[in-house]
DNA sequence: CTGCAACCTCGTCGCCTCAT
DNA sequence: ATGAGGCGACGAGGTTGCAG
């Protein structure tokens, strides 16, 4: 996914409010930009950051104009814009280049699905032929790490433990489910859950990935210009958490 | 008054429905 | 057929309201 409009660079001055961070222009222009990382962005948001913000289009009707999108974190830019894995997970699989799911040709965004379909799966793959069972991908943006190892979840989240309890479901029916962690940085080279952070995330990870599911981590190669997808990560399970 | 839980809120995206 | 408007999802700090 190629940034368009080109970022512009910014030093981040405070996150607040979960939407907002002030970010000063290098002309020392102090601009308010909409954070869509709602998450806690632990270790992504220390003021005085380098960062780099996307414009909105002009004919925007977007009360902010500037989106925070990368994040300088010691060598390495952060992805904290949460819209991004998700169009760049699914512009790879509408290319057909994730290997592991490469077999289908018809990619679906944010379906309805599960008790009542009150929850939205990001990506619902089918292929037109009727030879695969439906596979239901549910992407979660990683910025956490522990050393070289990419985390999730940044926070206890209830959610997210419901999201692979309707994936073990779907497995259950028959369907195939990918739990993808989108490690939005390029400094990991394995993917653990964060059991210190959410134990119930962890546990249930443990059963769907038992019942079926499968964990498929993907690191992003990110620059100034573009986040396209990288190297599968090792499901490493570290030792004492 | 204190402590806790439940609810509300923020801005954006993208789907859905309804009107033109 | 196209556009406008409404609504849910996202997640945790802030607020409200209740029980003790």
């Amino acid at each position: 996914m190629r940034f368009s409009p080109p970022l512009t660079p910014a030093t981040l001055l405070r996150r607040y409010k979960r939407f907002f961070a002030d970010v000063e222009l290098a002309d020392g222009t102090v601009v308010v930009a909409h954070c869509t990382n709602t998450g806690r962005m632990t270790g992504c948001s220390d003021p005085g950051s380098a960062c780099l913000i996307q414009p909105a289009p002009e004919d925007s009707k977007r009360k902010l104009r500037w989106t925070l999108s990368l994040v300088k974190v010691g060598r390495s830019w952060v992805s904290v814009d949460t819209m991004t894995p998700n169009r760049v997970v699914a512009e790879a699989l509408r290319r057909r280049t994730i290997e592991a799911l490469a077999a289908y040709d018809t990619v679906k965004t944010e379906v309805p699905y599960g008790p009542g379909k009150r929850s939205r799966i990001d990506m619902l793959l089918t292929d037109s032929a009727g030879a695969l069972p439906p596979c239901y991908v549910e992407v979660k943006n990683t910025t956490l790490t522990d050393g070289n190892v990419a985390l999730f979840p940044d926070a206890v989240s209830e959610r997210a433990t419901k999201h692979l309890n309707e994936l073990a479901a779907e497995v259950g029916k028959g369907n195939r489910a990918v739990i993808l962690p989108f490690v939005a940085r390029g400094d990991c080279d394995a993917f653990d859950a964060a059991g210190e952070i959410d134990p119930v995330w962890a546990s249930t990870l443990e059963t769907a990935l038992a019942a079926g599911v499968e964990l498929l981590p993907l690191r992003a190669r990110i620059d100034k210009r573009s986040v396209t997808l990288g190297a599968v990560l090792p499901y490493a399970r570290r030792a004492g958490v």
